[in-house]
DNA sequence: CGAAACTTTGAGGTGACTCAAGTGACGTGG
DNA sequence: CCACGTCACTTGAGTCACCTCAAAGTTTCG
């Protein structure tokens, strides 16, 4: 049962980025694949390892960052149920980066090798695979230009929006209604500002009715104003890729 | 002749990824492919449009770039010869960004139909074209962090040892040869950073010995030295891929 | 040769940082 | 069920890296 629910989930992703036929979704449930439950905060690609699975995320959030020398992290996306964690290792074997859960989490590992395979069988799921991993980088992309090219409230405002479309794209409620799974912290880590400056920017999103709440708990008051604060435009989300 | 260059071209790019036997290599001359002679400062995508054809850097270099709606540009990548400009399209219908020439180049055009199909059949070639896609999102991640999380004099330090090494990668010649084809503007682009601030930057570089020349051309003095300014580790690079 | 593009320099401003202290929420164990 | 430790949020004062704008050189190229 266990396994079933991991590739149920696989299917659904790939569902929406490619037209799958009964072939395809009967290969994918051959796979083999271990659900495994993680509390928040734990490792799931460590940088400079070389990992043998491919890691599909069910429930709960992830990150993914890198390192500066200097010892500054810097998150460089974030994760939401139903993504796949690590195409990046179906061809490089070695992880140049780190993925943690942010909450609590359930995983699915799939042998990677068995994912190439179905990959060069099926055109369908290369299809689905390659669209993916494009639109990952498409998402980076976006984020060199935040990080570069925003000042702190937009950058903020974007990174909220983007994580807002993809919430609702993953089927978990509607944008009003999610309440941040992050922290300040990690909010700076993601959009290169610190802590301190995240918190006095977030209180200027809710002086002007951006947001409401506060503390830990911020919702979107007005989505328009958002979008608009952000400058946020989702065509580099390609939700159309089907 | 002319198509033969642009195919051979591609070849050897795909070569350094995976091992492709004499089929592979055959697949690969029966392509369609014409070569076009390019300006400086020429747009080879436009966001918004729907590439028929795939990319090819023959000789020059270009560079990636989106434009945030307050009219700020980043720019999210280089490319040197051998480079393939656009997988992105092989997938995606709708380019989110912009890819530019710097220099004058000669590019190939090649049916994206005809690369998607032969990557389909042959399964060495689908492995060097998805290593291809995902080193580049790996640089992309790079570049979030290098923007995110680096001071100016690291910043620029970091990007210019990405420069050198994919130049010599390219087969260009020895690091302290390259002379940058970069101006300023374009290096505070890439940087998040203005203009006049990666002068003043690159002064200190001068003056630490890093760098020499000054003006439009600079040289490497001391790759040591540029490496740990930067804090420069190419691992994410994956130049080991094959 | 002249215009355009790029580099250089200066003076002044500011957005975001640093460091430090204090507050509040939560979970855990006694 | 309260005491305590931890973790995250909040706030303030002072500072600095980088920005803005503007003008003057310099190189490039048509």
């Amino acid at each position: 049962v266990a396994k079933d629910d991991g590739l149920l989930a696989l299917t659904k992703k790939l569902r929406r980025l490619a037209r799958l036929d009964d072939a395809d979704e009967q290969t994918i449930s051959d796979l083999s694949c271990s659900l495994e439950r993680v509390r928040a905060n734990r490792h799931l690609i460590i940088e400079g390892t070389q990992p043998t699975d491919c890691c599909l995320l069910i429930q709960g959030f992830a990150c993914r960052y890198k390192m500066s020398p200097s010892g500054a992290r810097q998150i460089v996306s974030f994760h939401v149920p139903g993504d796949i964690l690590d195409l990046q290792h179906l061809y490089l074997a070695c992880a140049d980066h780190y993925v943690q859960t942010i909450t609590p989490a359930i995983v699915a590992w799939i042998p990677k090798v068995q994912l190439r395979n179905i990959s060069q069988q099926r055109p369908a799921i290369s299809e689905a695979l390659w669209k993916d991993a494009l639109i990952d980088a498409s998402i980076f992309r976006e984020w060199v230009l935040n990080v570069g090219r925003r000042d702190a409230k937009s950058r903020i405002a974007h990174m909220l929006c983007e994580f807002v479309v993809r919430c609702q794209s993953a089927g978990l409620g509607s944008p009003l209604e999610i309440r941040l799974p992050l922290t300040q912290d990690q909010i700076a880590d993601a959009t290169g500002l610190t802590a301190a400056h995240v918190n006095r920017t977030m209180q200027t999103l809710l002086a002007e009715g951006v947001l409401t709440g506060g503390g830990r708990s911020y919702r979107v008051k007005s989505w328009r104003r958002l979008r608009s604060a952000a400058g946020f435009h989702q065509a580099y989300l390609h939700a159309d890729a089907a």
